[in-house]
DNA sequence: AACGTTACCGGAAACGTTTTCATAAGTATT
DNA sequence: AATACTTATGAAAACGTTTCCGGTAACGTT
């Protein structure tokens, strides 16, 4: 049952028999030195003499043999993967955060691992915990979300990196136990809508997010408001609607919005996706976007370039934030918990969907 | 050093100390049961009787006890983790797969690890490989793609089922190493330029993919050729145009294809997103969709249906294909290696951008 | 009463690494 | 020549599970 001290049968060219797998000790034996000379030059540890390391690494080419992760994982009691941890809903934009992620998670050599929290009325924080305990998750990313009344000291007890990408955050505590990636949501819905105002609006709809999805786009509508405010427009609740990212209830959002024949000329919409149903909503009634209305949304995604007319919406620096993020984590683990807040800057986009109409522009 | 055989300092209310990793020989010694007891509980092993099991069962509640998932897998020598490969182009149809795989895996109590392929021109097939042995998968799913010259021998030496959904195979063995999920992509499109005919077009552009994609849009070119056949319309190199996926390349071959100056009145393109740009570029030039000209599509992408006009387009399955892809594979799993090819039907959804013209219909 | 079965259970050997510790050999210092 | 310090190395002890192997107790069967 032991192993003899024997060279393995190779994996000869057409051989049938293939040993189906090498481990360090194979590799230990088969250059002639100890397992943990191996393994020293397989985490590059300075060490270890030139020709000893050259000969094993010539080894481990010859016999194809690639370390045991789940090994690894055990004695290192982390597990070189870092987890993704998006909330439920379909967005284009995450994929391509996530996408970057990815991208750069996979140039650390590490491994991701996403999942889904579909959950709608969750706090987004249990299921982080719950993740990273359980998969034995090196970092995690949160991307979108809510996290609130949070359990600090079960987070910092887990000493598990964790950055909160576009994630809201609604908790009075001072301790830092996460970094975070976002943009100002407030101030860049704030300027979109002074862009709308500039244009020589002043009845301006918005159609938000539903009050019970705590997302960071609520801080949407406070922008809007803060605009309307700063430029003397009162605010009108009747100007408002909302709907939950979807293009079918922006679409919805527009429709109700059009039924209460308001003297409406622009809508500010908290999500491109929303946007782009808004503005069919309107053309299906024949309303022409933007000669009688103007739409603009948020996000940046690229259909609301190719929409026509193209939408005119708030670009976040999508891949960027996707980076950042990993960068962050990989910093926190390896600086020893120097959390940081990012917020990145928004670029209006100025397309055809906003026109300008008659009325002076805002002084401001 | 050593653990003493006392009890554990307990996680009490509002107390500091927290045993950082509670492990199952603690809890074996905390329910008073050997270490093999206490895993057999953990696997939902028969052969415990029925009092043990609840002591157990409690005080691993007790003690917020989760089996450390590296030993586990180390012993099992698999990682409970399924690998996703994604072919690197940008699809929301593919991130939409995505999701439904993830969700179908975790009910499974299993998690994803997604890695997305973005060098362009590879045999994906060895990137497969290489993944499957370092990660230590349990299985792969790849998505998109291209399968060439596939070494059989090693894949089956692998014994990591792999399914292939939507994923190009050239390669003319009949060993059976892996299951597949595909729509029959000529058959759609051949249904799809048919309907074009069916409403009287016989000047009919493609938009198609690059060729030296080797992705299963390639198939979309074979209808295409296969519906004309058929019609008895002659095929005309020049009403086709070559793009990448993405609506910029869609945009762009349509601007090739006006600038010909056919007299094409009907236009079908491989991927919604290409579609989605093809039609801005008419219409940015002035021409109505679909009054002067029709557009149809692939893939049943949600924007397609809010594009204004909307996208007449061929609907894939696209949660179906997600679900079975999994579902195949945990079969393979159990079932010891038989592997199954999956065809889903697809539905042309015939929306805005598809009109009649003068002409009469074909006769098939 | 002796025996075979069955239902439960514990000990201990893996699984393939990393890391600590000890040691041997070489080099420099006295 | 004795000492100390470096450099390279291997043996062995973890890491936390699963599972094989065996053993005990209870029970029914002869």
């Amino acid at each position: 049952m032991k192993t003899f001290p024997v060279t393995l049968p190779e994996t000869e060219e057409g051989g049938e028999t293939m040993k189906q797998n090498v481990n360090i000790k194979d590799i230990a034996r088969l250059s002639g030195v100890g397992i943990s000379t191996v393994s020293r030059v397989l985490n590059d540890h300075t060490d270890v003499k030139k020709e000893t390391r050259e000969k094993v690494l010539q080894v481990i080419k010859e016999y194809n043999y690639i370390p045991n992760n789940s090994a690894r994982n055990l004695k290192r009691s982390v597990s070189k993967n870092i987890g993704v941890l998006v909330k439920g809903i379909y967005n284009p934009f995450f994929s391509k955060v996530v996408r970057a992620i990815e991208e750069e998670i996979a140039r650390h050599d590490y491994s991701m691992i996403l999942h889904y929290n579909s959950k709608d009325a969750t706090n987004d924080s249990e299921v982080a915990i719950e993740l990273i305990k359980e998969k034995k998750l090196t970092g995690l990313i949160c991307l979108g979300g809510d996290f609130e009344d949070i359990d600090t000291k079960q987070i910092a007890a887990l000493e598990t990196p964790m950055v909160l990408c576009s994630t809201m955050v609604r908790y009075s505590g001072d301790e830092n136990v996460f970094s975070s990636v976002n943009i100002d949501d407030a101030i860049a819905a704030e300027l979109a809508v002074k862009e709308i105002i500039c244009c020589g609006h002043r009845r301006i709809g918005m159609i938000r997010l539903r009050e019970d999805d705590f997302s960071v786009c609520q801080y949407r509508m406070t922008g809007y408001k803060r605009a309307l405010d700063s430029c003397d427009i009162p605010y009108d609740p009747e100007l408002v609607e909302a709907g939950d990212y979807t293009f079918e209830t922006g679409y919805k959002a527009m429709q109700r919005l059009l039924d209460k024949q308001l003297d409406m000329t622009a809508v500010f919409v908290s999500t491109d996706l929303m946007a782009v149903g808004a503005a069919r909503a309107a053309m299906e009634r024949g309303i022409k976007v933007p000669e009688e209305l103007s739409i603009v949304g948020f996000d940046g995604i690229e259909f609301a370039e190719y929409f026509m007319p193209s939408i005119s919406t708030v670009m976040q620096p999508v891949e960027e934030m996707g980076i950042m993020s990993v960068e962050i984590l990989f910093d926190v683990l390896n600086n020893d918990g120097v959390h940081r807040q990012i917020l990145f800057d928004t670029k209006f986009l100025h397309r055809e969907s906003l026109r300008r109409v008659g009325g002076e522009a805002c002084p401001k």
